[in-house]
DNA sequence: TCCCCGAACCTGGTTACTTCA
DNA sequence: TTTGAAGTAACCAGGTTCGGG
């Protein structure tokens, strides 16, 4: 898909983990191994001679190449529909070996929802040269995503009925609806996450602003507590009065604090004791009901 | 060649349901 | 018959891998 950003949000913020992990090929094997217990209907536990072939590559190289094999034979009308349903506007380009338990227990085609490596590709041999299967590469098509978005617009999640009748729609397999609801939600909530922390920011920011203007004002006050024959040279705080009567916001005259007491003076004063101070609040940038998770539209399962 | 995006994948947790002692 | 433990299946969030643009 070729939209960057489909909320329209272009904001740098990188929340990426680190890489070089080692992959868990050894509990996938095991996974592997649970599922064809689970459709043998054998209810043992994994045997723990399964543990001696983790931690061997060959072993890995071994299963992933055999294992799209070792799926069960499925319903054939249902596979029928499953199978080559790739979309005539989408690139599929290898195949994934790398299965797991839930892949093969997926949908009523005893795994065929993901039988990537017989069913896609234009039904050549998905193996390369080393006999190994590569990953596929899928690229949906603007219609696909422009339909799955609509989708997600509407609800985030979807049930059984409505994943089939979504694949179905768009000739796509249900895991891979199901997989493109999944990214999207990650998306979503990285997305969300960026806009959080660019509100904080901008929280923190003003925060220190107000914090550095108030010690100001706190110093000033305390100069004029100090010396308080020069209360009338000094220019008036940065807080503003205002008349509890008429709640008109006022400036005390300037002007008239450079002399000894008069009647102008006089009159301040007397003004000064009828005004009480009002407290000034910064402009916030962002309205705090857009914070922080107003929009999601989270479902209950 | 490097980087980013996104599809596919893995893992662990949770929940609902079934089986069995 | 009831009950609780164990097993199973399905789903999801979070993180990772890796092919393609």
């Amino acid at each position: 898909m070729g939209e960057k950003d489909d909320d329209g949000l272009e904001l740098s913020l990188s929340l990426k983990c680190p890489e070089n992990l080692p992959p868990p090929f050894p509990l996938t094997l095991h996974s592997m191994f649970q599922h064809h217990h689970h459709h043998n209907h054998s209810h043992h536990k994994p045997s723990s001679l399964l543990d001696s072939f983790h931690s061997s590559s060959e072993t890995r190289s071994y299963f992933r190449g055999i294992d799209v094999n070792l799926r069960p034979p499925s319903t054939a009308a249902e596979c029928e529909e499953e199978v080559g349903v790739s979309s005539p506007n989408s690139t599929v380009s290898s195949v994934s070996g790398k299965r797991s338990e839930r892949e093969e227990n997926d949908g009523g085609c005893g795994g065929g929802e993901r039988g990537w490596g017989t069913s896609h590709g234009g039904g050549g041999s998905e193996e390369d040269d080393g006999g190994e299967m590569a990953r596929k590469k899928l690229r949906l098509s603007k219609e696909q995503a422009a339909v799955l978005e609509e989708t997600f617009k509407e609800h985030n999640t979807l049930n059984p009925k409505q994943k089939v009748a979504l694949a179905k729609q768009l000739n796509l397999l249900p895991r891979q609806v199901e997989v493109w609801f999944q990214n999207r939600r990650a998306r979503t909530k990285l997305k969300q996450t960026e806009v959080d922390c660019e509100y904080l920011k901008r929280c923190c920011e003003n925060l220190t602003e107000e914090n550095r203007r108030l010690q100001k004002e706190v110093n000033e006050l305390r100069a004029l507590k100090l010396s308080p024959q020069s209360y009338m040279q000094m220019n008036p705080p940065t807080t503003l009065t205002m008349c509890p009567s008429c709640e008109r916001v006022a400036v005390l005259p300037k002007s008239s604090s450079a002399t000894a007491p008069t009647a102008s003076t006089t009159t301040t004063t007397a003004i000064a004791r009828h005004l009480k101070p009002v407290e000034l609040r910064p402009q916030r940038s962002i309205p705090i009901k857009s914070w922080p998770f107003n929009n999601h539209n989270t479902q209950a399962t």
